[in-house]
Formats: structure tokens, sequence, C-alpha cells
DNA sequence: ATTAGACCCTGATCGC
DNA sequence: TGCGATCAGGGTCTAA
């Protein structure tokens, strides 16, 4: 599942493909993801120009001339390829329909844009592009890691006096918005705060350290296109390279590339934290 | 108000 | 090779 430098992946992917393009087809092959499709998505889609491609924490907002827009979210599988014509080139032949083919998008120049989703863990829904701050989605998200308004003493005044670990805090999507379990486990690791750690205990020099942390392992892991782990694909079906990188996720029992200590694994609200005993206290 | 746990669904992997 | 248990980048809902 794709965490925040994931979707931006997909989203970079997709803007040369969609961004001022028209629709010219959607295809609804199963209504059924995470939540039932929206009514008649497919004919709200066609005809419509794609204004502005956006992303807000870990969801890609598609602005359409229809003044609505079209909200993606990939869950734990979901995938966007881009396969056809592509930007003059042609690709000669469109691939053959994968299970779990649930949207296929056709743009008027001809190319597909195929919504995959094994687990069906992923969503779309159609909202007006006006009121796209308070969709139910959406309306409770935390700043964006990457953005202003994600800072010190933000961070300190919603850890604060909270007695639920670290680990979990920064997983909260309502605390800020784009982290999953792969980056709070690297995050943590590069601040040497342990995932067991209390939010509430954390010292204001911690606090201070996390917020660049979270910043610089969230843009070199964007810069690398993600993580590639099952699922996760770019949108022209190459994998992320940002798990080459990894300094304790899926490494439990490998050595700590700081002291060597061999990298622990728990289980912490029904998740894997892969932390070093050594360095994270 | 917070927090832990069950649940949603499919597929890959591992131990027997 | 087969079979069950376990695990997986997500989030929602319920109950304590």
């Amino acid at each position: 599942m794709p965490e925040l430098p994931e979707v931006e992946t997909v989203r970079r992917g997709l803007l040369p493909v969609m961004e001022g393009l028209v629709i010219a087809t959607a295809q609804v092959n199963r209504p059924d993801l995470r939540f039932p499709l929206p009514e008649r998505m497919a004919e709200r889609l066609t005809g419509q120009k794609v204004l502005s491609l956006r992303r807000r924490s870990k969801y890609i907002l598609a602005d359409l001339s229809s003044d609505e827009t079209l909200l993606i979210h990939l869950g734990m599988s979901g995938r966007m390829l881009v396969s056809g014509n592509m930007l003059g080139e042609f690709h000669h032949t469109h691939p053959a329909p994968q299970k779990h083919d649930h949207v296929v998008l056709t743009m008027e120049q001809g190319t597909q844009i195929t919504f995959n989703d094994a687990r069906r863990f992923g969503s779309m829904d159609l909202m007006p592009t006006a009121k796209w701050q308070s969709h139910k989605l959406l309306a409770d998200l935390g700043p964006e890691p990457l953005g202003n308004a994600f800072n010190a003493p933000y961070l300190a005044r919603r850890l604060e006096g909270r007695l639920t670990p670290i680990k979990a805090a920064l997983l909260d999507q309502t605390v800020l918005s784009g982290l999953g379990n792969i980056y709070v486990c690297e995050v943590l690791h590069r601040a040497k705060i342990a995932p067991t750690r209390l939010a509430g205990d954390l010292t204001p020099q911690n606090i201070t350290q996390l917020v660049p942390i979270i910043r610089e392992v969230l843009t070199e892991a964007i810069d690398a296109g993600g993580s590639s782990l099952r699922d996760y694909r770019q949108t022209d079906g190459e994998l992320g390279y940002f798990q080459h990188t990894f300094r304790v996720y899926d490494r439990e029992g490998e050595p700590c590339h700081t002291c060597a200590t061999p990298i622990q694994r728990l289980v912490q609200s029904g998740r894997s934290s892969f932390f070093c005993p050594t360095c994270q206290r």
C-alpha cells in the first residue's frame, strides 16, 4: 500500500496523460470497492476535461470541467497503470486485461488508465469541486507533512499529554496526513526514538528533530519513486527503489546500519514496528 | 475523548 | 504438491 511518496509518484505519472486532457470513456468492471463507486460514475466522467491533478495526503484528486472532482484512494494494493498511445508515442498494444482491473479510463488521445486493486481496499468518489475539503474522507486529515502548517509547535501541541505510543500517533492521519507503516518506522529510526515511547513523553528536542526528519524521509522516497515491496508499481509498471534505502523496515534480525545490533520487530496496534533497540530510545 | 481490536479482501509465503 | 496459518505501504467502526 502506498503511502504519501507512492501516491505522489503515481500522481506525477498520471500528470502528462491526464491533466488538460479529456476522458473519452470510462469503464467500470466492479463497483464494489472499499465503498460502492458513486452513482453513474462512468457517465459523470465521460467527456470531462481534467483541469488539474492534485494530491492531498494519500488521495489523488482530479478536478473536472463539470465542476466535480474525482477522488482516488489506492488502499493497500491499488495501482494506476498507464498504457496505450502516450504523448504521441505509439505503444503498439494495450496490455491484456488483468484480474482486478476495476476501472479503465480511456483518454481522448488513446491512453488507457487502469485502476487495478486486488484487495479492493481502494476507493473512488465524485464530489463538487468547491466542497472537496469537507469530503468525509478528507475533512479530518491533519496537515501535509511537506507543507508549512506542519511544524514543531504544531506537532508538540498534538502530541502533548497523549498516552499512546509515538508509533501510533504518527500513523494517526488526523495528526499529520501521509505517513504509513514503512515511513513511520524509518522516521523513528532516524530520529533515534523507540516506537514504544509514549507520544506525550517526547522531549522538545525530539519533536524539533522529528519535523525535518519526516520531511527528509518523504522527500528522499519521492525522489526514489516510492518503495516497492509487493503490490506497488509506478504508472508505467516500474518499481520504486526507496526500499533499498530502508534502515529498519522489513529488516528483522539484520544488523542496524549504525550499530550492528539486530533489528527487532514488534506488533503495535496490529502493525509491525521495526526498530533498533540500541539506537532508538 | 482516547485507544485497542476486529474487520474489510486477496494473494504471497512459510512451515509441516 | 498441498494445506493451513500468517502476513501485507490502507482505513472504518465498535466497544471499552
